[in-house]
This record gives structure tokens, C-alpha cells and sequence, in this order.
DNA sequence: TTGTAGGCGTTATCAG
DNA sequence: CTGATAACGCCTACAA
């Protein structure tokens, strides 16, 4: 009675028509102190008769904590974004928190722009930034809130970070061809100026050297993390004089499309030309033939990420920053040979 | 000067340091009212040297918008709902909106639950529930802010909707198979009690009966929308006395899942069996054979859907709800017989 | 063009 | 156990 019907009941109503004092619905919605059981009651079911609830933006005003997490990422496209935003959303409910995401974040404006439209709606910001110009900007961001890297690191940067080992991985999977008797090896490395592709070049580069093998830059072919580029990658290499006898693809969509090339053209995997991945998304073991590739916890580098910035904003003041690097696992199929030995 | 280090600038910080109102500083940041240009440039200098930002939470408590969209999910995982939430951030940042996601809502009071606790977080909500039995229930929602159906509708509600003519869809692609001489079609079902899968199903069906076949009920195979169910459907199938001629799956993950077990029982798609999926992922078209299927604009789903819900919110009072279905194109690759013609 | 003051919905402090 | 009341950070008439 006596509350606007088109508006939503606010606390004040709720006191009124049960005859307290705003304190008290209050407590009893926070559950702070105790109050009466039977004041309670008559509050409960009032609330319920105004279809009351608590406004979420109000209470954050006034306590200073949203109980929101803020999630910034390059993309959204994809198998590997969903899941990682799966974990990250896993482990934030967990705790009782929401999480707002926004998505192609690649420039460094765009990402000021964004945390800055954050401010007062999370506690603390997940930041994936695989650009690298953009690292080296990030670094003095407004510190408002907690921020945690998502595969980035920031050299001399106080932000804790959770990465992949985006080196050793490949490394190993490298190595694994190599070990097969592959020394003609290409790698279709990621998009120019992303982390996670060049460390995995990197790694196929380390493993190349150590064994003794020479790099031939016109098997370095550039993707973009997509089937499409990955099938371009194929045929270019297939185009060339002196052929690779194995291709590995910096992430499992490229080294699809890469299968599809080779199909297509005719050619055997991995009798002709082997082929590697890198992520393991569900798809891998699938495709025709089986992928080998190198799986990595997608949703737990989001659920560990987001267990980072928890513990960031409990111990607030003097939080000692850390640098959680995941490992990968070498998931032999049969895409790169037969019979492999897992890692 | 004089400001606290350690907490963040307000809006008083500012008007205090650069000699002005309060309310000049807001009507600088907020761009409503004229200000002068020597006034306006001082206040933002401080502002930057402050590195002051508005407080988006206190902002939203006084103006009562929020300038964000909660997004709810039945689930976070594989490429669909990547795509839906890419589709939604887009058409949300377009109009300078964030959006809140959160996953895994199946129960009606899980739904519930979730719609509470943005109240106050949100102008307006997306829901997506596919599972039936909570349909029912969220009827009667409270209806604190404009809430979008994505892929439900339901009876008599004033919600408006966006969901995919899956029946249609279905029903073109298992048309297609009989066209091409199957009459023995088995189908992989989504998860029981699924809306989509149901749809498809029933699409199926017509299908099935307007060209006079009998349905087999051993041919139904209940799947999961996984990789591994449609494998595992697919064994079922090959184990039968009488085997089907035609697998249609009622998503892509599951044809692929299927394409994975015939080819590692020999079987020769599509000579011995026809395969088609819904949903055309991107990988679709790179799987070996490439996947016939039915393409759904999935990110499209996701824009439509928000756009509703922005003019839902500036009409407010009377915005007449509407409920838009959106159209699937056949797309006929190798999986399902050579040389087919586009619907 | 600029300042003053009241209010947005809650929580928290301090009395009773 | 309960009730006033001052924040919380900002916006917006209303005045000047």
C-alpha cells in the first residue's frame, strides 16, 4: 500500500509498511547483526509482498565493495575466450561475485578508456593483453583497483600475472617431431605482435637450434589464429620447391585449417606431412586424423587468474605480487605419426 | 595537494583544487550543460592530474541508469555462446553499454537468484534459458527493468524474444537428405528438455512424415550438445541390426563427434552414411568431410537481441514487445552427398 | 556561466 | 535489539 506501483519498493518503503526503521530491514537483508525473530519475519514477508530487493549499486556506494569483477580481453571469438571466460565466471560465483566483460580491447586507449569506465563498478580487472605495444603502456595504469594479467606480463610492472608457458610447450612438441625424424618443420606462427605467438615460435625455434637444425625463414609462415589462415598457411607452404615434411601450427584452429588444405590437396597426414597444434580445444581429437597438440588449462588460467584477484582484494594493503606460470602437456594423436609417447 | 594518496580522487577533490563547484566538475564530465572554456580546461587539467574519473556506481544511483546489460546463460561452453555473448558486447558497446555475464542458470531459482542480484546492476536483462521446465517459471519474473528472451519464447508473456527458426531449419536439412534418396535418417537429439533440440527435432519430424516415412524410434539417439555424445550416438547407431543411411545431429559438436566414430569404424561418409549438423561453427566447413549444415547467424542472435533491449529502453512506457525470429540458410558441403544445391 | 542544496538507496555509527 | 542520521559520489533543479 501506498507504494508506487511502477517504481521499484525501495528499503524505505519496506520500513514503513512494517513499522521499523530503515536500520533494521537492513540489517536483516545483510544479516549483520541479529535482530528480533519475529521482527524479521514480519520484514521478510513484507519485502516479499513489495517484491523488495536490495539495490545492488546503492550498497556498493555505500560499502565501497561491488562484489563485481571486470574482465578486459583483445577478443571474444572463439573456443579459447569462452573458456576462459568459463573459468573466470566459475570462480568468481564461487565467491559470491559477478563479472562484466567487454571484449576487443587491442589498443592501449581503448583499454585506459575501459578500466576507466569501470571505476566504481568492480572491485578489481582481469586484463588480457596479448599486443604487445599495448604491454608496455598498460604499465602505468591508473591503480584504482587490483589488476591481474591474463597471459601478459609486464617486465618491473607490480601486477600479478598468470600465464601459459607458451615456450616450453611448444618446445616440446617441436622436439617431439623432431625426435620422429622430422628436420623439415614449418610452423604457422600467430597474428604479428601477439605474445602467446611469438613465444611459441620461440620455443620452435629453441628446439630447431638444439638440435642442430637450420632455420629456413620461408617455412615461417605468418596465421592469425584462425582456420582460414591456417588453411592459406598449407597451401603456401605446399606451393614452395622444397617442402616441409611436418607443420606445426601455433594454435589448434589454424592447424584445421591447415588438415583442410592438406586433404583437399591431396596429401597424406601424417605419412606426407605431420601436423601439430597447440591448446587442446575439444575439438582436437575429433578432426580427421586425430590432432596432436599441446594442451593447456584454458578455464583454469581464468578460474587461477580470478583466484589471484580475490586474494588481491582480501589482503588489500600489502599484497605480495606473484607470477604463476601454467604448464602444458604434450598430447600426441596421430595427426604428427603414429604410436607417440606422451610427454 | 591535500588529497589522500592512497584513495582515489572524487568529484570534490577536483572542484576543491581547481576552485569551482562540485557541479561544474560534473557538468564538464557529463557534457550536459555549457562550460566555460577556460573554466572547462582547468577542471580537467586538475582532473587528470588527479587522475580522477567518475565513479560509475554513484553516477548510476542518482541518474538510475547504469548504462550496463546483464546477460544471463544457461552455460558458458563451446562456440555458440562465445559467438552470442560477441555478437551482445558488440551491439552493447555500439551504444556505450557494458555488459554483466553469467553463466551455468538452468534453475528456475538459479534464474531468479541471478535477476535479484542485478537489481540496481543493470538496466535490463537477456535471458537465455532453454530448458523448459524453468520457462514456465520465469513467467512470472519480477519485472524490475526490460528483459530480451534469447532462443525461448513464452505463452503469453510480454517479453520480447529472439530466437532461431530451428524447426524450419531442420526440417530443410532432413528434406534435403530424403531429396537425396535417404528414407532410413537417424537423428542425434540435443540434451531432453532442450527447446532448440526439441525444435529440431520436431523439424525432423515433419520432414519425415510429409514425405511419408515412418519414424524409427531406435533411430533417435538422445545426445548433449558435446563432441563425445554425438562419438557415442554414433556407435549406438553402427551397433543396430539395421543401420541408417543419413545421421542427422542435431548441433555441430555432435556431427563432428559422429564424423570422429564412423571414420574410425571405417565407415565412409558420406557413400555408407550421410552426416549433417546444425549451427555451421566455423570449423564446420573444415572438418573432414566438410560438414553440411545449417547455418545460423549465432553473433546476430546476440546483436538483435540487444538491440531490442536498448529500444525497450528508451520507449520504456509502452514499447510494444515484440518477437523476431531469425531465418537458417542450408549449407550442403560433401558430408552429406556430393554436388547439393543451395536452399 | 556558476554555485547551493536535496536526493538516489544502502550501510554504518552511535545512542537509546 | 532498534532507531536516528551521517556518509558514499554524483547529478540536477533552482537560484544567483
Amino acid at each position: 500500500m501506498s507504494v508506487n506501483p511502477g517504481e521499484m519498493a525501495t528499503i524505505k518503503d519496506v520500513a514503513r509498511v512494517a513499522s521499523v526503521s530503515v536500520a533494521t530491514v537492513s540489517r536483516v537483508f545483510s544479516g549483520s547483526v541479529a535482530v528480533r525473530e519475529e521482527t524479521q519475519r514480519r520484514i521478510r514477508e513484507v519485502a516479499t509482498a513489495l517484491r523488495y530487493s536490495p539495490h545492488g549499486g546503492a550498497r556498493s556506494l555505500s560499502t565501497s565493495r561491488t562484489h563485481t569483477l571486470g574482465v578486459l580481453l583483445p577478443d571474444l571469438y572463439g573456443e579459447f575466450f569462452s573458456e576462459v571466460i568459463r573459468g573466470i565466471d566459475l570462480a568468481a560465483r564461487r565467491s559470491g561475485y559477478h563479472i562484466i566483460v567487454s571484449g576487443s580491447h587491442n589498443e592501449r586507449c581503448e583499454i585506459e578508456a575501459a578500466m576507466r569506465a569501470m571505476r566504481g563498478r568492480v572491485d578489481g580487472v582481469i586484463v588480457m593483453s596479448p599486443n604487445i605495444d599495448a604491454q608496455a603502456l598498460i604499465a602505468n595504469l591508473p591503480d584504482s583497483h587490483p589488476v591481474v594479467l591474463l597471459n601478459c606480463t609486464i617486465r618491473g610492472s607490480a601486477f600479478d600475472s598468470v600465464t601459459i608457458d607458451n615456450m616450453r610447450g611448444a618446445r616440446g612438441m617441436v622436439r617431439h617431431l623432431i625426435g620422429h625424424g622430422h628436420s623439415r618443420i614449418a610452423i604457422v606462427t600467430g597474428a604479428a605482435g601477439n605474445r602467446d605467438g611469438n613465444e611459441r615460435r620461440r620455443g620452435y625455434h629453441s628446439a630447431l637450434s638444439e638440435a642442430g637444425i637450420r632455420r629456413n625463414p620461408s617455412w615461417e609462415i605468418p596465421g592469425a589464429f584462425t582456420e582460414d589462415s591456417g588453411f592459406d598457411a598449407a597451401r603456401a607452404l605446399l606451393g614452395l620447391s622444397v617442402r616441409p615434411t611436418a607443420i606445426f601450427a601455433a594454435n589448434d584452429s589454424m592447424a584445421i585449417g591447415v588438415l583442410s588444405a592438406l586433404r583437399e590437396a591431396g596429401v597424406s597426414v601424417p605419412d606426407e606431412i605431420a601436423v601439430a597444434g597447440f591448446d587442446d580445444i575439444s575439438i582436437a581429437r575429433h578432426v580427421s586424423p586425430p590432432l596432436s597438440t599441446v594442451n593447456v588449462p584454458i578455464a583454469g588460467l581464468g578460474e587461477l587468474a580470478t583466484t589471484r584477484l580475490m586474494s588481491a582484494l582480501l589482503e588489500k594493503e600489502r599484497h605480495v605480487s606473484r607470477r604463476d606460470v601454467l604448464r602444458t602437456t604434450l598430447m600426441i594423436r596421430s595427426s604428427c605419426g603414429r604410436a607417440g609417447h606422451e610427454h
